[in-house]
DNA sequence: TCGATATCGATAGTATAATATCGATATCGG
DNA sequence: CCGATATCGATATTATACTATCGATATCGA
């Protein structure tokens, strides 16, 4: 029986939010951020789902699970709301990573800035191609794949981002885990499991494809319902 | 309520396949595939499960979805598998779509050439900044905004993908559903909803966001039960 | 030939998440 | 000052997805 939750036996208050939950939680977020800039000081669960598209009772099970206490009539505070999220997601300090695979891509992930603000921090691409290693993309050092595991011990990276071909990412896990990382975020194809890596790796899978498979159902569903 | 599901009421059999089932089908495709390419014919629920990582009888019952029948103690024929997905999935012919906002990652969307085979075929990109527009990347030429429009009815384009900033997302939106798009696969971090561009669009947000949250509080955990 | 066994397929049960209900609360308008 | 009302928070219900159980089946090996 795979654990999919990734919870262990002794879980805290803290650890009782639902991945659903957990998920949302980022669109919260940035919505709050813009009320924020807005200069509002409170919300309510009526106005969160109306504009995020959700039921008033999920929003308000959700940010209860933040902790926060709101007040009949009026709402949630706006800033104590988001400063609850962040802590809860983990935003508040960041971790270091290491990307492996700088093409389209990696190239594009590194040069987002914005992950520095939700928890990742890129400092280190690595590449197996000789011509892309020594060069600097979005000022991120690009370096050779031996000097991976090395380097992610010394510098207790915690953190691998998989953006190689299918073929090439089960060694390119494999190379993280023996730096000693203990999660991979993975944009290939491939679904990466415990089989590969080890069982206590962490193992989150992008999978694109999966995304937009619901997109392309969803529209043939409409087509087939004009005939 | 809004209908998450997209599922009318004049419901076929193939419609009754949860969305859970259908995130899962490309997992199974890509390692069908693998099999495929090894010559083997047939294939266990268990042996499938095992590599990746779930339990034989969310398999079986996915697998069931397609209406591929197994034979006890063999399994499914691998082809017949494959096939059936396919059609589930609708890769077998795929939509002609538009991108909008040409810069790192719809530079990366658009040399990705692996998405035709799974339904989606990018036949244009659009840019509101003018050292874009006319350029051609990846083999697809970049256009300015002012033609989203008129082209895309009289091609008509059904998908729409939307790689602009959070910012520029709702314009962009816009302007797709201006040219009659039906479909919109948004990665900017702006949670697209009915409100932005009319009820009856399908919006897929993709929201690597939420992906991140979850890996980072899985990883947060694992360190809280190492004190 | 025949039994042991792996696997399918159907049914039943459980866990989880989403939604509904309802009293409590405190603000706002009159 | 006071009642109407929007909203919170707790509890209950429903829906959905996942997991377990078990007989049926047909292959494989003896
Ligand atoms: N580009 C996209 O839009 C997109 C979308 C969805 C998924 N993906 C997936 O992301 C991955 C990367 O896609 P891409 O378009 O950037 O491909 P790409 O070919 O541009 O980049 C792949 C990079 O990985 C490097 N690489 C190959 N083997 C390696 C190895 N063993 N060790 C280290 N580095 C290695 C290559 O040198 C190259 O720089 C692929 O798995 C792809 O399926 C890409
Ligand atoms: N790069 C990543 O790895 C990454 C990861 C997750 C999410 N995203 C999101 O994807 C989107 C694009 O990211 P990026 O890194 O490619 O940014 P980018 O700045 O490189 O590209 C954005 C492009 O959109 C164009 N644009 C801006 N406003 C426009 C408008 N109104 N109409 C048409 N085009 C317009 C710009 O000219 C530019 O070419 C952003 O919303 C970002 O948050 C990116």
């Amino acid at each position: 029986m795979p654990n999919l939750t990734g919870q262990d036996e002794r879980e805290e208050i803290s650890h009782a939010i639902p991945y659903p939950t957990i998920r949302r939680m980022p669109a919260y977020h940035r919505y709050l951020k813009g009320l924020q800039s807005d200069g509002l000081a409170m919300v309510s669960c009526t106005r969160i789902a109306e504009s995020l598209d959700l039921e008033p009772i999920q929003v308000r099970k959700d940010l209860a699970m933040t902790g926060t206490v709101g007040r009949p009539r009026i709402g949630y505070p706006v800033d104590a709301l988001i400063g609850a999220i962040e802590t809860v997601l983990g935003w508040d300090r960041w971790s270091e990573a290491f990307l492996v695979g700088a093409g389209n891509l990696g190239s594009a992930i590194l040069g987002y800035r914005a992950f520095k603000a939700i928890g990742l921090n890129i400092v280190a691409a690595f590449d197996i191609d000789p011509r892309r290693v020594g060069k600097m993309i979005h000022d991120v050092p690009v370096l050779a794949m031996e000097k991976l595991a090395n380097l992610a011990r010394r510098m207790k990276i915690r953190i691998g981002v998989i953006t190689v071909p299918a073929e090439a990412a089960e060694d390119a896990a494999k190379a993280l885990v023996r730096g000693g990382i203990e999660a991979i975020w993975n944009f290939s194809p491939l679904a990466l499991t415990g089989l590969h890596v080890g069982k206590d790796v962490i193992i989150e899978n992008v999978s694109l494809a999966s995304s937009l498979a619901v997109l392309i159902r969803r529209l043939g569903q409409t087509k087939a319902a004009q005939p």
